[in-house]
Formats: C-alpha cells, sequence, structure tokens
DNA sequence: AATTTAATGTGTTATAAGTACATATTACGT
DNA sequence: ACGTAATATGTACTTATAACACATTAAATT
C-alpha cells in the first residue's frame, strides 16, 4: 500500500502521493443513550486547546487495517466495554476546516445502549452522560452530527424497532411511550399511541408486572426475538474483529 | 497539515503518522438519467486490469484543499460539462478490500441530471447511459453503492420534489408518472398519482400543451419555483469553488 | 379499614389519506 | 368521417391518523 493508487484518471498521477494521503479520516459515535426520561449522548471533554471547555463526540481516527464498522466498535468497546450495540452510519462530514490541526474527514455513526444494564467504565474514563436538549454547543463540527444523527433517529423511530436498545429487556409500555416522546421531542396520546405500537405487533406480553412504581403497575413487554437485531450492520463478522 | 494530529487518545500516538495517512479518499458519483422511460446511470470504463470489461461509477480521489461536495461537484463538472445539478451524500464505503491497489474509503453520491436538455460531452470521455434495471455487476463495490443509491432515491422521491431534476422543465403528467414508475420499479394508477401530486401541490399548470405526440397532447406543468432546489447541498457556496 | 391518589387500560367517532376502479373527451392518423 | 390512443376526471371503500373520557387498580395516606 506504499505504492501510488493506479487510480481512473491521468490527472491523477501529476499530484503528488503525499497530497492524496494527507487527509486523514475518522469515525465518530453518536452514543445516544436513555434515563430519567432523558435522551441522553456521551460524551469526552475535549483535549484539544482551541475547545478548551468544550465537550466532543467520541471519534478516533480509522486504521489502515480496519474498515469504518470496526473502527466504531473499537471506539465503543474501547470507551465503554461494550461490544453488543446497535450501530449506524448516519453521514460523512469533511469540510476543509472542521478540525482545526488539518485535514480530517469523518464518518458519523449513531449508536443506542441502553445506559441503566450496563455498567460502563466512565468515571476513569472523563466521559459523560448529557441530557441532548442541553446541549448548546461542541468541539469541532460536531454539534451538527450530533443534530443530524437525531434527526436519523427520528426518522427511524416509528418505522424501525430500534429504540428497544435504549431500554432495559423488560418494560412497560408508559416507559416506552416516554423514551418516544423523548427523542421526538413532543407528548404523545397515551391511547393513540398504544394502538400504533399493538399493530406493529413488536412486542409480547411477558405477564409480568412493574414493580416498585408508586401507583398502579403496569404490564411489562419485552421486544419479540425477532425484531431484535442490535446493529444495523453485519455484526457477527464485525464484532469478532473488535472484541477479541 | 505534516504534523501529527494531536487527536484523542494516547494510544493514537504510538502508530506512526504515515500508517494513518495511508488510507485515500474518494468519492463516487452515481449520475442518474431518465431517457425513453427508463432510468439511467452514467458509468465508465473501468482502466484496472482487475475489473477488465467492467463499468464503474464515475469518481476521484478528494483532493486535501476540496470539501465532499466540492470534489462531487469537480467530478461532475469534468465528466458531464454540467454544474447546476442536484447531489446527494448517500453513504460511506469503507471495506478494506474494495479496492484493489489499496485502502479507499469512499462517499458515495447520488446525482439527477435530464439527459436530454444538457449536451454531456460524453463519448470523447467514454462515458456511457446504461439502464439501471440491467446492470449486473460493476467493478469494485460499485454494484452495492449504486443499489444503495436507487433505493435512498426511491425514499425520496414521494415526500421530496426532486425528480424534477431528472426532466426538462415543461413535462406532461404521463411523463411525470412514466418517470416515477421508472424509478419506483413498478406501475402506479393514474388518477390516484394524479391526486397525490396535486395534494403536493409542487407543480404550476402553465397552459401550454405537448406537441409531437402521435395522440391527444397533455397539458404540460412547471415545477414552482419555491421547490426548484437543485441541490441537497448549500450550493451557494460550494457551486462556486467548483465552476469558477 | 376507608379514602385519596396517580397511574393503567380500553373504545368511539371524525377526519384524512390511500386504493380500486370506469366513462366521457380530445386530438391525431388514416 | 372514423377509429385510435391517450387525456381528464370522481366516487365508493378501506385504512390510518387524531381527538377525546371513563372505569379500574394498587399504592400511599389518613
Amino acid at each position: 500500500m506504499s505504492k501510488a493508487l493506479n487510480l481512473k484518471t491521468a490527472e491523477i498521477e501529476k499530484i503528488s502521493h503525499l497530497d492524496y494521503f494527507n487527509i486523514a479520516i475518522s469515525v465518530d459515535c453518536v452514543i445516544f443513550g436513555y434515563d430519567d426520561k432523558d435522551l441522553k449522548v456521551l460524551l469526552i471533554k475535549s483535549d484539544l486547546e482551541e475547545f478548551e471547555g468544550l465537550y466532543s463526540l467520541l471519534g478516533d481516527l480509522v486504521r489502515p487495517d480496519e474498515d469504518l464498522e470496526t473502527a466504531s466498535y473499537r471506539i465503543l468497546k474501547e470507551r465503554t466495554g461494550l461490544d453488543d450495540v446497535y450501530l449506524e452510519q448516519v453521514q460523512a462530514f469533511g469540510s476543509l476546516d472542521r478540525h482545526p490541526s488539518g485535514r480530517v474527514i469523518t464518518i458519523a455513526y449513531y449508536s443506542l445502549i441502553d445506559i441503566r444494564n450496563h455498567k460502563l467504565k466512565l468515571e476513569n474514563n472523563e466521559l459523560h452522560w448529557h441530557s441532548v436538549k442541553t446541549i448548546k454547543k461542541l468541539a469541532f463540527d460536531h454539534k451538527m452530527i450530533l443534530d443530524t444523527c437525531l434527526m436519523r433517529l427520528q426518522q427511524q423511530v416509528m418505522e424501525n424497532p430500534v429504540v428497544f436498545n435504549l431500554l432495559p429487556e423488560k418494560f412497560s409500555l408508559r416507559e416506552l411511550q416516554e423514551l418516544y416522546e423523548a427523542i421526538l421531542g413532543y407528548e404523545l396520546d397515551r391511547r393513540n399511541f398504544r394502538k400504533k405500537i399493538s399493530i406493529k405487533d413488536w412486542l409480547t406480553d411477558i405477564n409480568e408486572m412493574e414493580t416498585d412504581v408508586p401507583h398502579r403497575p403496569g404490564k411489562l413487554y419485552k421486544l419479540k426475538a425477532e425484531h431484535r437485531k442490535r446493529s444495523g450492520v453485519r455484526r457477527n463478522t464485525v464484532t469478532r474483529v473488535v472484541s477479541v
């Protein structure tokens, strides 16, 4: 891989090899979580002077020997310890000035994880969950990336059973509705919401009830196994590379 | 930009600078056209031995001093002579083995152009329009990229007034419906189609009729000016860079 | 033990959107 | 003048969305 790529036009060859490899490529993960009726995102304090005091998404350069999904899974694994996560590519961001130290094109992924039932190794990593709706500014173009990923999540939410990755295995319909409301940013009618969900036929009633709620407990449900796909990408080939 | 990026983890620094810049980044354009009731895509014969006899999408490496949209517009301009085109990013493709000569991550864009009313400088470029539905195999992973872009186009088509970029300025409802059918791959009911389009309120009746049709001519319509956005990206900043 | 509280669970009606389907009309070609 | 092939248009049926209220249950309070 040290010789020039013999790509397409002759024109390319005029320009030296190094010029073309002076672009770095990174992956940035918008890691969504859900807790306390609130959509969260996992952020780290930026270590760049230019962005002193600002937070940024979790990202890293892509290594020459790993593909994009592998890089994303590696970041998730390194930062959170998790390797069983939902992950989906959203968009590439490549403005010239998006990174102060040089040319870095980044591919954004969003990821959904259940905060409560996975103990993350957060503290030692300087990682923290931030409420999405209170975030005003981030390092780099990460606010734009976050917004784009949130929009994508909002689009997906009613068509695909993806949000269950944010919930524990068993949940009540109220919890599910609150999650939808947190993602969409507006309130839903309870009866219409339940009807819609029941038409989709995603859930099974497991004949258990909520406990420890200070009111009448609701029924608990599980996502049906056939809809449980933890990743938008082919995970069996990918996570092995990451987690071994 | 020749010194290392001071990015995130200490771990990165263990790996030499050159390793990280040994990934090239390209842009590939799926250029859709429409003619003869058929969705077409613009392809070029691959100049790589590995893909002898196969066609590939139009693409090129991204230059360190241009952003992704600029690179896409440059490719379109260089290859077709057009700079007033609809262009939208779809997805990044980054498998390790997708390019036989080395590691190249590519960002796929799709583009919509009106074949008939723009004279393209095709012949001297070895470019040809191919009917999308007859394409079985392409060089690299370009078949996958084409399929992904087509799916994206199909998704967009009913929600956004994008397909008008494939048609001449004035068109009949029949032409429009045939275009939708070509993109979606199935037939539509004429009355329902017209109702749906009229509800969207995208068109103005310009009080002209088709000419040179061997049957009763239909009315001609134009896309209303407020829906005429030739690009999914901010073009006023972008095309200037390309076309000046 | 009785009462209050706060949530669960459920159904109907009205409106809008989607689907299936048929007939009269018009310009061209012969 | 006539046949042809496409345009133009509307209605009934079905499905989805939206708005809306009341009885029930278990926990917490008195």
